[in-house]
RNA sequence: GGGCGUUUAGCUCAGCUGGUUUAGAGCAUCUGCCCUACAAGCAGAGGGUCUGCGGUUCGAAUCCGUAAACGCCCACCA
């Protein structure tokens, strides 16, 4: 294989093709062609003249590596940016990778553990510089892996949500939402990751569902020792907290309790029974212990009802009794410091000694878990920053509503409304120190004065830059020292602005760049995102562009195993991409992940699916080998030649078309399909059968350019897909100029040939392309039939047959099924002794042959076709002897019908003709 | 608890506004072939009544209703 490629590149010797190895080996292929791409600059776009084409990436995380739900989300969009550039357009794919701050973070610290160093040992600038060091170690091994796979990222492109100008654009934007009020800090209860110590948003959180205890504890009633309030909880280890037992007021079996105080079990703090509405009727025992600081629904209380909150939990969801009244510190002490789901075991046990448990049953409930760190969410009560959504929900609604922005699959609209009708604030602050520091000052002193909660929302400072450099330059400026926010932002507050920061559109908003490339073509992604990232894009884009980030969103599929499993570390059943690619070639993994990937279905990946690839990448190599390894001589043109050429045109010319109506309804696997299929059906089964020389003769030189022509035409159909075997073949298809390349061979024979036939002349070839393509399936049928005699009766291909025909055919039956074609003249084909029979049409057929033919056997096929044939015909007759289909059906509907009731008498007259003809032997 | 989607050959899926020779493709299966481009191949064959039920219609895989199964999204019942 080396031997031979060196030729073909470098020597251009034609007999050597004779010598290429019969199976395709990918792997120097993509390796060199890759590397041609990246020192020609093909992937390379700048503004010019040319319609644009863009596609920003769905950025990564920066330190992650290639999995298969990449290959597919890339894969298609190497397919789209690849059919734009071969359509002329000035495609532009920008490449990138995303800081992750929750994901990063948390394996710098993993890391630094490993090393024996604790966070909490660090200065925040330490802790910066070793999350620095990691990027650059490990950041980016995901891109170098889409290179293998062939994406054409412009890789001078290559951002980082947290370089400079994605920095600068983030912090900009946050000064100018808070400046126009639409950002805001407060108290409120957050999605707290107690792993990571930091706030979520809504979005982060995922609800599992769990089989549970649900815990009766008594309350004793205050004014009425020995009586309790049975209060049903699933969370026990919150009672420290508790600081009221609330009731329906309308529940009739509460209503003893009106107006009494009971005791927490086990802590002794003395609550108050409060009504309120919200406690369903009938749900449990009707009390509903009030935790304000732990749950979002007490908390709800709490405010109404103005009670304080008691937080029992440190940051890390351990018990913190500091906080506990004095007076009930013996009683609590013992659970100081413990871990939640510890204590909650604990403070059982205890209660159950004290007879402070009325019973405990299974219960089903949901859980929220952290997205992340998977570990169980707690409700906390904490400052945060948000984003107030209502106007952006505003904003983004419509154009997809409208389909200015249009949704493959349209079913996301739905889910997309969904979230955008019940919109809530985004929190976006996180206790983080890897991202962006959120750019809000506080005045050092009064901070020290008022502590951050109570710090005057008024007096604080946002702003881009370091507002101390600016201190000693205004006159009346008392502030000395100004401390910036401890949080950093949301990575999906980067994310958001990707389709705009790439072009450096939100620092300069009205550049070259952004002016040409925005907005953008296609987005793919999966739909896991759809609220984290793609709601939030449209939302900045309208609001920073006012136009809409992208024209089109590809929602794919998750990728599953083939038994349907999502692809999981734990389950061992997600393959690796890159030795994936190893085994079957890049062509065949893209080719693999396709195949089954229509948008917005799951994928069930299967090895074989690659395998299927690999085979089609040598089924075309072998192609190239026989075409290139015919002798040319000026000797003429053989009829079946020129006849196999006209209707290879056409074929060419409708599977074209049919493929580019697939594209733009992105309908990318059956695009594949219908090229693999012309591929080994049309053009490997048929058309080069068609022009194939006898063994060791030469081919005429019309039919040889042709043939060429038709196999550039084919390479340059499948590039997009199969990206590095079309590169190879096209290279080495003809003599190709240095810098040239299959890439940027724009279809020009299509094109071409589709602007000469304007007007009448497209019509009529039009007609003539299809009344060829009609008349060669007819011939394929023909053939076929005669190839299913010989097998049936065993007769070799080689050996010549004679068909005796009632219609014309051409040379392209004798050459393809090997028989004489004889003409039926006057004289039934019956009378000349044994003779296989087959109707195509209507037509009769006839093989007459030597060899004993089982006239039981062909009875039987003949009476099954009868049979069949006439129960077509009686469906096809009630509906003709159905007055009422005559009346309503559309005339050309009855016309049809007609047509159908006269073909199947013809085929039932022939079948009956031959059953006769059998029975009279 | 709401909302959405799916259910067509062994598997994965097409089948657009009901009528196109009584349902198509790829893979898998079966049979026969090493015929000098390709056994990672060639030739041929078999296989579904379109989840069930009811309705609309001259006509339903296709429209409507209903049941079931599966899947997804959203929601603060402790």
């Amino acid at each position: 294989m080396h031997m031979s490629f060196f030729f073909c590149t470098f020597a251009r010797c034609l007999c050597f093709y004779i010598y290429m190895d019969s199976k395709y080996n990918p792997t120097d292929i993509e390796a060199r062609w890759y590397q041609y791409w990246l020192d020609k600059g093909l992937f390379h776009s700048e503004p010019d003249g040319r319609e644009p084409y863009t596609i920003v990436i769905p950025p990564p995380n920066v330190t992650g590596v290639l999995h298969m739900g990449h290959v597919l989300n890339e894969t298609i969009q190497d397919i789209l940016v690849r059919r734009a550039r071969l359509e002329g357009k000035n495609a532009c794919w920008v490449p990138g990778t995303d800081h992750a701050s929750i994901a990063t973070e948390a394996k710098v610290i993993k890391r630094l553990k490993e090393q024996g160093i604790n966070k909490s040992d660090l200065t925040r600038e330490q802790f910066l510089k070793h999350a620095w060091d990691w990027t650059d170690e490990h950041g980016g091994i995901i891109l170098k892996q889409l290179r293998k796979l062939g994406c054409s990222c412009d890789w001078d492109r290559t951002s980082f949500t947290m370089d400079e100008t994605r920095s600068k654009a983030v912090i900009k934007v946050f000064c100018d939402l808070y400046n126009k009020g639409l950002i805001y800090r407060g108290l409120r209860m957050v999605n707290w990751d107690p792993e990571r110590q930091t706030a979520l948003s809504d979005e982060e959180v995922i609800y599992h569902d769990e089989h549970n205890k649900f815990y009766y504890l008594r309350y004793e009633v205050a004014e009425e020792p020995g009586k309790y309030a049975i209060v049903a909880t699933t969370r026990p280890e919150t009672i420290f907290g508790d600081i009221a037992v609330c009731i329906n007021p309308k529940e009739e079996k509460n209503q003893w309790l009106k107006g009494k105080h009971v005791i927490v079990p086990g802590v002794g703090r003395v609550i108050p029974i409060i009504e309120d509405r919200y406690v369903e009727i009938g749900f449990g025992t009707g009390c509903l212990k009030v935790t304000p600081a732990h749950d979002v629904n007490d908390y709800m209380l709490g405010q109404k009802y103005n009670l304080k909150t008691i937080d029992i939990f440190t940051p890390d969801a351990h018990l913190n009794m500091d906080i506990i009244e004095p007076e009930l510190q013996a009683n609590v002490r013992k659970y100081h410091g413990m871990d939640r789901f510890d204590c909650r075991k604990a403070i059982i046990e205890d209660l159950k000694a004290l007879n402070l448990v009325e019973k405990i049953e299974d219960y089903d409930n949901k859980v929220g878990y952290s997205e992340r760190t998977n570990v169980p969410i707690e409700p906390r009560l904490s400052l945060q920053w948000f984003v107030k959504m209502q106007h952006f929900a505003d904003i983004a609604l419509p154009p997809v509503m409208n389909d200015d922005i249009v949704f493959y699959p349209a079913k996301y609209k739905n889910t997309y409304r969904n979230w955008l009708e019940n919109i809530k604030d985004w929190c976006i602050s996180r206790q983080l120190w890897w991202g962006h520091r959120i750019p809000a000052w506080y005045d050092a002193e009064l901070l020290a004065e008022t502590g951050l909660e109570n710090y005057p929302d008024d007096k604080i400072l946002v702003c881009e830059g370091d507002p101390n450099e600016q201190i000693g330059k205004c006159e009346n400026e008392k502030i000395t020292k100004w401390v910036q926010d401890e949080g950093a932002l949301d990575t999906w507050f980067s994310s958001w602005l990707w389709p705009i920061s790439l072009f450096d559109g939100i620092e300069h908003p009205d550049n070259k760049e952004i002016n040409y490339y925005y907005p953008t073509a296609d987005l793919v992604t999966g739909p896991d995102i759809i609220f984290f990232w793609v709601a939030r894009m449209i939302m900045a884009g309208y609001e920073y562009q006012g136009k809409m980030p992208f024209k089109h969103v590809y929602f794919t599929g998750i990728v599953r195993d083939k038994l349907g499993r999502k692809m999981s570390k734990s389950l061992g059943n997600s393959p690796d991409p890159l030795d994936l690619i190893e085994r079957f070639g890049a062509d065949g993994v893209r080719m693999g992940i396709l195949l089954s990937a229509p948008a917005g279905n799951d994928i069930l990946y299967d090895d074989a699916l690659c395998e299927q690839g690999r085979n089609f990448c040598n089924k075309i190599w072998n192609c190239f080998r026989m075409v290139k390894g015919l002798e040319i001589a000026d000797i003429t043109q053989p009829e079946t030649s020129k006849y196999a050429i006209e209707w290879f045109e056409a074929k060419l010319g409708e599977t074209s078309e049919e493929i580019a109506d697939l594209f733009s309804k992105y309908r990318l696997s059956e695009a594949l399909m219908e090229i693999y299929k012309l591929y080994c059906d049309e053009f490997s089964g048929w058309y080069l059968e068609m022009i194939k020389p006898a063994y060791q003769q030469p081919i005429d030189r019309a039919t040889y350019e042709a043939t060429l022509a038709f196999f550039e035409r084919l390479l340059v159909l499948l590039h997009p897909f199969m990206p590095f075997i079309t590169e190879e073949l096209w290279q080495n298809l003809y003599e190709r100029k240095e810098g040239e390349s299959i890439m940027v061979a724009n279809q020009t024979n299509d094109t071409q040939s589709r602007e000469n036939r304007n007007g009448a002349d497209t019509e009529a070839i039009r007609k003539q392309h299809a009344l060829i393509l009609d008349f060669t399936a007819y011939l394929k049928q023909v053939i076929t039939e005669v190839r299913a005699i010989r097998a049936s009766k065993n007769i070799p291909q080689k050996e010549r047959l004679t068909l005796i025909s009632p219609v014309e055919l051409n040379g392209i039956v004798e050459k393809l099924a090997n028989v004489t074609v004889s003409p039926l003249s006057g004289e039934t084909p019956d009378g000349r002794g044994n003779c296989a029979k087959f109707i195509v049409g209507t037509d009769e057929f006839a093989i007459p042959m030597d060899q004993f033919i089982n006239v039981e056997e062909e009875l039987k096929k003949l009476e099954a076709d009868l049979a069949h044939q006439q129960g077509f015909l009686r469906g096809v007759m009630a509906k003709l002897s159905n007055e009422r289909f005559v009346q309503n059906a559309k005339p050309e509907i009855v016309a049809l019908e007609q047509k159908k009731k006269s073909d199947a008498e013809a085929r039932i007259a022939s079948i009956e003709e031959a059953i006769r003809a059998l029975n009279t032997k």
